[in-house]
DNA sequence: TTGCAAAACGCAACAATGTTGCATTAAAAA
DNA sequence: TTTTTAATGCAACATTGTTGCGTTTTGCAA
């Protein structure tokens, strides 16, 4: 295992997603990084932050990838996303909702690795009165 | 609402999405009819028949979108996808499986507009002996 | 503290995927 | 058959992500 290092860009791109209350894409953080580095930087630290298991990778429901800290996972163990994610239709943000669990049967001749689920629809903060 | 025409790119691109046991990726649809229409018309058919509610878009685990018919469903009723999607890790194809549904509880200050359900294994053909 | 190996970076170039504008073609209704 | 306008082709552009390579910087160790 090579040995991970702890650069500016690294630092700036962890603080930001650590200080969002939800997932950012690729191009938001850029924005909120920009003059730290570059582009394509971004990137490659957003891939070592997923290999290193300090962030994790959100598929939203449209296609687009966002990055989030997982409140329940640290570097012991590897990365089971068991839980489901909320995607508002509204504000647009992703909430990780860990205290829920998914539980699926499927007949036995699948064999089940991993779990998505993500729920569209409106988030406490955006609900009409 | 305007009328719908059906056209031999439409056709083509429905056949194709229609005698495939899997969901369908707008690259691959384009392979395969290609010298039907252009690339851009695939884009465009796929949102119109989308819309049209005869096929349906599926988000796979890495963020690429794929099509599909709907055995269940018709034009009469709008789409509901509360079924699950299998990705297989194996051999890449994405199922329908339409009899699990999916439910779920979240508290009321969350309002629930569609789920998204994805789960990543190995589906029954590519399954060791 | 300084020197060193390689991890990480910047930049440029490229690739894949998706979008838009506009003139032209072709469905399907009159 | 004529007419309307949905649909197409093509070119140009936008966005997102990747790769190669020479340079910089980090963390370790002398």
């Amino acid at each position: 295992m090579t040995n991970p290092r702890n650069t500016k860009a690294k630092q700036a791109v962890l603080n930001e997603i650590a200080n969002s209350s939800f997932a950012l894409s690729q191009p938001e953080l850029f924005e909120r990084v920009k003059g730290t580095c570059d582009r394509v930087t971004v990137y490659r630290v957003l891939d070592r932050l997923v290999t290193e298991n300090k962030i994790h990778k959100i598929v939203n429901i449209d296609g687009t990838i966002n990055y989030a800290l997982c409140a329940s996972c640290d570097d012991s163990h590897s990365h089971a996303h068991d839980h489901l994610h909320f995607s508002c239709v509204t504000c647009k943000k992703i909430e990780c909702l860990e205290e829920h669990l998914i539980q699926v049967k499927l007949p036995e001749t699948y064999q089940i690795k991993e779990l998505f689920l993500t729920i569209s629809g409106i988030c406490p903060s955006c609900q009409p009165l």
